[in-house]
RNA sequence: GCACCCGUAGCUCAGCUGGAUAGAGCGUUGGCUUGCGGAGCCAAAGGUCGUAGGUUCAAAUCCUGCCGGGUGUACCA
């Protein structure tokens, strides 16, 4: 429909005005209409005429198109847009089927990102959560989606962790060897060194002792990540390790140096400096790949793997979003057109209004931790659905936010039942399933699509789903979603305050719209990877 | 110092590809209530959209300065 709009504007802009305009449609609010475009008020900047004189020449050329109802010129020219009732009826009718505007396009989508032998914290969580959503989101859209993720299963933090492993007792959590090994190290000079040394028979493997703790850590550490992910029912298909990139890295390095890299000061260095980027270290001076190399071997590895991808999108925290740019200039002078296909999806920090943060300050909060006290706090205050919506408040209590800027979660929020929570909406979903049970399923074929007011305001609210699911996709943006399904709620909450279904002699019409409101709470619901419980 | 991000109601946030009286939730105050799951609905109070300018018919939205916060800034990841 806005499609149609669209074309019946831009062409009635062209004959009238002799303008190439590619009309905006907007949905204003209710009381305007059903859309809304402001493209007399561009037409006549441009040319100087009188707004509302353009709006009205071009409303007229646009009278008799069939599905509109009402045209009406507003405010300082805009030009509103009233369908007729039967067409809004007609597109709340599957209106929770999207269109796949990437269908077939293989997407890869990289996020998560936990290191073995550490804890997961909460920026894990979060990063998880919504890179799945991200992956749901284009997936919705048509897309092939392969989730990756990319762990740095070598380096100093694992043989503070081995170090852990072989000083404390068995049987702890790996995260707390590490934590160990970690602080021995800050402040035990001897202890340093013994971690340095075993550092090196990490890389070199020449100690059967330590080869095996290293296994057994990194078993250890991928099945807790795996017990996380299930209980998230967030799934990974590829798993990148850091050690598989360092050979495609010094490969890469050297054989693109002098021509994009640069030797200085004993190290191998992009000068980013040059883009107005920093300048960063890809080879250290002992010959050693950094980060930023291993993730040009990264990106190799998975061009190696996926040759044929549409997009690449790298989900991290926002602080790597300098180094990306670095990152990516490197690989742009090599292969732009793999370059151009990869975005960096940077998110916010996450804190808690108990003050609780993620790893940077030190003091880890782990995801288990979070999981856990979400999960006691629902039980607590809602004994019989807890462990139902638990989870839900979690995702949805990150989602909401947009995404890239730092969010601040609240735990007993998030789990209310009330107000804009994920429970909230998974309750909504149950009741309605409830008045669909209910009914009894003999509907009668309708007659009459016209509608009430509290019945069209609905109607208004469902036909826009589609819209609101392809904003988000073009824009990575899972919030909008969450935000429309909670607006969606409130718009059923109201009509269904004043209208009655079962037993209504309008009960065929309002039963066809309360399914259209379920089924897309549903398919919302499943873009954040939340359930939608027909019983709670 | 430089670069990037951010600053909207008491709190947490939408709105930011410029448009019509700046919207939600929580919290506060008042009302509806023998209900198809009221875990809801209606209403009120609460905002110089950090600040000072600029561009524009139109600025929370774009540009600049300043203030405040975060992040990054050569061999960590």
């Amino acid at each position: 429909m806005q499609g149609e709009l669209k074309k019946a504007l831009a062409a009635a802009a062209n004959k009238l005005f002799g303008e190439n305009a590619e009309p905006e449609i907007t949905r204003p609010e209710e009381k305007f209409g059903d859309y809304s475009t402001n493209l007399a008020l561009q037409i006549a900047q441009k040319s100087g005429k009188d707004p509302h004189q353009t709006a009205q020449a071009l409303a007229q050329k646009l009278e008799g198109l069939s599905r509109v109802k009402k045209i009406d010129i507003a405010g300082p020219g805009f030009i509103n847009f009233t369908l007729t009732d039967e067409v809004l009826w007609k597109a709340t009718q599957g209106s929770a089927q999207l269109s796949r505007p990437l269908e077939g396009q293989e997407i890869l989508v990289e996020f998560g990102d936990p290191n073995p032998f550490k804890e997961m914290h909460i920026g894990h969580l979060y990063s998880y959560i919504v890179g799945d959503s991200i992956a749901k989101l284009l997936e919705s859209a048509g897309a092939k989606v392969r989730r990756l993720s990319y762990h740095g299963d070598v380096g100093l933090h694992v043989a503070k962790a081995i170090w852990g492993m072989k000083t404390q007792p068995e049987g702890q959590e790996l995260g707390s060897y590490y934590a160990v090994g970690s602080r021995a190290y800050e402040e035990d000079p001897k202890a340093a060194e013994e971690i340095i040394f075993i550092n090196e028979r990490v890389y070199k493997k020449d100690d059967e002792q330590i080869n095996q703790l290293y296994e057994q850590g990194k078993t250890a550490s991928f099945d807790y990540f795996d017990q996380t992910l299930s209980q998230l029912g967030v799934r990974t298909d590829k798993r990148y390790l850091e050690s598989e990139t360092i050979t495609a890295a010094l490969e890469f390095i050297h054989s693109n140096t002098p021509a994009i890299f640069k030797e200085s000061d004993g190290a191998i260095i992009y000068e980013g400096e040059k883009a107005g980027l920093h300048t960063r270290v890809f080879i250290n001076s002992r010959g050693l790949p950094t980060y930023e190399a291993k993730d040009l071997g990264l990106a190799e590895l998975k061009h190696r793997d996926y040759p044929a991808v549409a997009r690449s999108i790298i989900i991290t925290a926002n602080e790597q979003s300098e180094y990306f740019k670095v990152m990516l200039a490197a690989l742009r002078e090599f292969d732009k057109d793999l370059a151009d296909k990869t975005t960096h999806l940077p998110h916010g920090f996450l804190s808690l209004t108990s003050g609780k943060m993620s790893s940077r300050t030190g003091d880890i909060y782990s995801a288990r931790s979070l999981l856990r006290d979400v999960e006691t706090t629902a039980k607590n205050l809602y004994p019989d659905t807890g462990t139902k919506t638990y989870l839900a408040a979690v995702k949805y209590g990150f989602l909401k936010h947009r995404l890239g800027s730092d969010i601040v979660y609240d735990v007993k929020e998030s789990v209310s039942l009330e107000g804009n929570s994920g429970p909230y909406l998974q309750y909504a979903h149950a009741r309605a399933h409830g008045i669909l049970l209910k009914s009894d399923k003999t509907s009668a074929p309708l007659r009459d699509t016209s509608l009430e007011a509290s019945e069209r305001s609905l109607a208004r609210k469902i036909s826009e789903y589609p819209e609101v699911v392809e904003r988000a996709v073009a824009e990575l943006m899972p919030h909008h979603i969450a935000n429309y399904l909670y607006e969606l709620a409130q718009t059923f909450n109201r009509f269904y305050e004043s209208s009655r279904i079962i037993g209504d002699e309008r009960q065929a019409l309002r039963l066809h719209l309360a399914k259209a409101y379920a089924d897309i709470l549903k398919s919302g619901l499943g873009i954040l990877n939340i359930s939608a419980p027909e019983r709670i």
